[in-house]
DNA sequence: ATAACCTCCGTACCATAGTACGGAGTCAAG
DNA sequence: CTTGACTCCGTACTATGGTACGGAGGTTAT
């Protein structure tokens, strides 16, 4: 399974520059140009793997996680120092912990406002009051 | 209650350029000055309501809003559509939901991670498989 | 009343995460 | 063997959410 950049940010649901970014960035490597010869000849190719890679790079990064600490988590796939893994992962688990319960008070205090204003026909639905604890 | 920008700021966990970009992005009001006379005498104040505005914005904001969105959170507290105001609300929490939804996804990636790499000795921890469905 | 600190305001600068552009090279189909 | 789509690469630009700077004036504690 070989595939062009176009197809590997196809598969992964990005623009073709957003990979080369990526690539910039050192999430992505660039692989070795392959085919003809002689000056710069030859289109670089991509695996499953590579799709792989950018699919875990999406998906980390829909739960917040910016690109730098993407990076990190993509190194200790390298690096075999399992505690390094495993330290990081918790610390990651408690980060994400925080983020949910946040978005959940959030949630609540938009539900109460909703309801609120479904409540009462009079006065100004109180948003900011929906959101005091 | 009367209090400076400083103080607003620093109740609200912020730079005072923070409040001053809130106030250019339209999402606080800028108080006429008030005090000495003449050329631009006088300095603005800040009360109780611009507090809770602040921290407002804040937690929105930790849930993943952007400041347009807020924006438009905030206007609807001086319209009185109630419908709108549920409407929206209803979008958000929607929205929130999907963000929570994909966290908890990802927290159980990072899990099954901190796990496996726990569980063996050898080899790498799959940091890219712990991520697949 | 003078120092130390704060406010006001415009303008400039920063990091993050891309997106756009453009000229040259490459590849596959007709 | 040309046409059209795609790739390569460098450089530039964008949006978002701030942060920094600097000079002029205002306020407060001693």
């Amino acid at each position: 399974m070989q595939l062009s950049i176009g197809k590997l940010a196809e598969a992964g649901g990005v623009g073709v520059e957003t990979v080369r970014y990526y690539q910039r960035r050192g999430l992505m490597t660039t692989p070795a140009r392959s085919g003809g010869e002689g000056w710069g000849a030859g289109i670089r190719r991509y695996d499953a793997d590579d799709v792989r890679r950018l699919k875990f790079i999406r998906s980390a990064q829909a739960s917040g996680f910016t690109l730098e600490e993407i990076a990190e988590l993509l190194e200790l796939e390298q690096s075999d120092d399992r505690a390094r893994v495993r330290s990081l992962a918790r610390q990651r688990i408690a980060v994400l912990d925080a983020k949910i319960a946040q978005m959940s008070e959030t949630r609540a205090a938009l539900a109460r406002l909703a309801d609120q204003c479904a409540a009462t026909d009079k006065g100004p639905c109180p948003i900011l009051a929906a959101f005091e604890p």
